[in-house]
DNA sequence: TAGATAATTGACAGCGTTGTCATTCTGGCA
DNA sequence: TGCCAGAATGACAACGCTGTCAATTATCTA
């Protein structure tokens, strides 16, 4: 019934170890060999057992992919993108969601590693900015990917982070505003802590000094990167003080963005003759409002895919970087009906 | 460094197999051992390693979720929900995402299945009403739970399936247009291969015929679960034939009834005022229309962990069912802003 | 209280790999 | 041809747990 690595060596007539070596790839293994073990291999349709490899192995064959992110399509694309590596390099993924909030997390997160033993990790934010986790894993000697919010520049550790550059495409996305002529540029800010909401900002800012328009702290909300904050936040926007002078929102994110749109449509104001509106990430949420978002793609699985790989090619050692991967992400501007030219 | 069971049992006096009998709850352990082992757990914060039950194990400590379905918020909350379980349990979920009517997938997911030895699987609708792939699990011997759509009755096999019963839904969302008022209401269906769109269209025929309302079948639009979908049924529908005669439209799903929603926009239909339309799931997507949706509530997280709960109820082999796990869920009718009176 | 039955515990051999280290080839060079 | 370094292969002991079955202890019955 179960073939194990016995029958295949005996196939082959070689030794158990033989095998062993050919399934991992190992070198010095004569070709001929090589041959003879992987016809053997197919002939019986050999497939490795992964608890038997996990526990002889000095690592196991497993991956985790920790996340605390409220965002199903975020979160949905990261996994898929890791898991389209994982199948490739035959390992498994393990599923973390885990809250940092928690204070009992860093305990769970702690025993839930020493269990399976993975071999790596990739973190997403917001939780791959926490330095106390970061810490953690330096002092547990687990091997991790981190997915930040950054420019090249900023990030001293760059071989074990996957920076996405959050500053490039808010400056895009506020230029693309001020060529239609707007001056009143508001921002519905996302959760303070994340390092892409102050990343994005400081795009923000930096477009508007480079075309010379003064930045206001009441054209800010700070809000978080959910639908109901960019409802709230655009509410708050343009009832306060000048509202009529607010012509665009640029949304934390997709969802802060659609919630935009919900309170534009709530007060009766009209995208984009009367108010443009922004998000970040393209995610589908933004081909799904009314009318459809101008915002800035990011393509969340081709960056955990990466990510994936760059562990990958620490797990097994590398000392220098595959060529393959891309450590810098930079998102571009999609252009959509939410955004026109100021009245 | 790493404490093995070793280390507990030379604590606790014992040997390692009571050690074993212990975390691994077994009967027969004196209530005093069983506190002496327990102790030296904690002292020693001792973590089973998973790799070595799995491969000294009858069978492993993970269990499957397998999927192919395109909607996020979906696929999140089953993972969420099982995820959850499995923590209960000390159990590793293993995701595994596949394509139905890709060719490979069916030798793919054989493989992945010998290769990890799984305790179990979930499978999620549509894989779960593949015939061919409950008949290869069968065959493997592998254990699974099915979530599916259908009624308490028409299932035979009940014991490994979790019942959605999407005919009430249907019927409660169809009847409360009918109490406002619709004559006309029009459907635009999910993917016909899907056992949930059969029964949605009979809850709403049954619905229909007991209010004593004709149906007809330029009502219905055959259509798939997604937004795209519910953009050209809508269109279509609302153009064709009777266009001024159909005041309500029920969306195949949240996604196909923020599609028919976006499609009114298009042609300047006011909801709810001018055409009703309703979703079912209630989907985050729901709350973050314009305006809000009518849908039918339906707690997939809460769906999935019950699904789990049966699959460990049934690995661990207890014959009779935990009474604690619910195998039917009815959706519930949410009333929001996107339905009202008949004109 | 003896004897029998049931409950509890332990010894030990795997589970299917990989790591270590010893052994056997191979080809190159004197 | 003979010798040697280095490449290729193999033998065997872990890895940390659970299953099996035997040994021990507690409990019950007459």
């Amino acid at each position: 019934m179960k073939v194990t690595i016995n029958d295949v060596a005996k196939l082959a007539g070689v030794s158990m170890k033989t095998v062993s070596r050919v399934i991992n790839k190992e070198p010095s293994v004569r070709k001929k060999t090589y041959d003879l073990v992987m016809s053997a291999v197919n002939e019986l349709n050999y497939q490795p057992n992964i608890a038997a490899r996990n526990l002889a192995g000095t690592s196991s064959f497993a991956i985790g992919l920790v996340y605390d992110n409220p965002n199903a399509y975020y979160v949905i694309d990261m996994q898929n993108g890791v898991l389209s590596r994982c199948k490739d390099e035959g390992y498994e993924l393990v599923i973390h969601p885990c809250s940092y909030l928690d204070d009992n997390m860093q305990d769970e997160f702690k025993t839930m590693i020493k269990r399976s033993r993975l071999a790596g990790l990739v973190l997403t934010p917001p939780l791959s900015e926490q330095q106390s986790i970061i810490d953690m894993l330096d002092e547990l000697g687990v091997q991790y990917v981190r997915l930040l919010s950054g420019r090249e520049s900023d990030i001293s550790e760059r071989n074990n982070c996957i920076l996405v550059n959050d500053f490039a495409a808010a400056y895009e996305i506020t230029e693309h505003l001020i060529s239609l002529g707007h001056k009143r540029i508001a921002f519905v800010l996302g959760d303070k802590e994340h390092k892409s909401t102050s990343e994005r900002l400081a795009g923000y800012h930096q477009a508007l000094q480079d075309h010379h328009i003064e930045s206001s702290d009441d054209l800010l909300y700070e809000g978080s990167y959910s639908f109901e904050s960019g409802v709230n936040g655009a509410k708050e926007l343009l009832k306060n003080g000048n509202p009529n002078k607010i012509t665009a929102i640029l949304g934390g994110n997709d969802e802060v963005a659609a919630g935009a749109l919900f309170a534009a449509r709530l007060m009766n104001i009209d995208i984009p003759s009367e108010l443009s509106i922004t998000g970040f990430e393209d995610s589908p949420f933004s081909r799904q409002t009314w009318p459809k978002l101008t915002t800035a793609h990011q393509a969340n699985d081709v960056i955990s895919e990466h990510a994936a790989r760059l562990l990958f090619s620490k797990a097994r050692g590398s000392r220098k970087q595959d060529k393959d991967i891309k450590t810098t992400f930079t998102p571009s501007i999609v252009i959509r009906e939410s955004t026109g030219p100021a009245k």
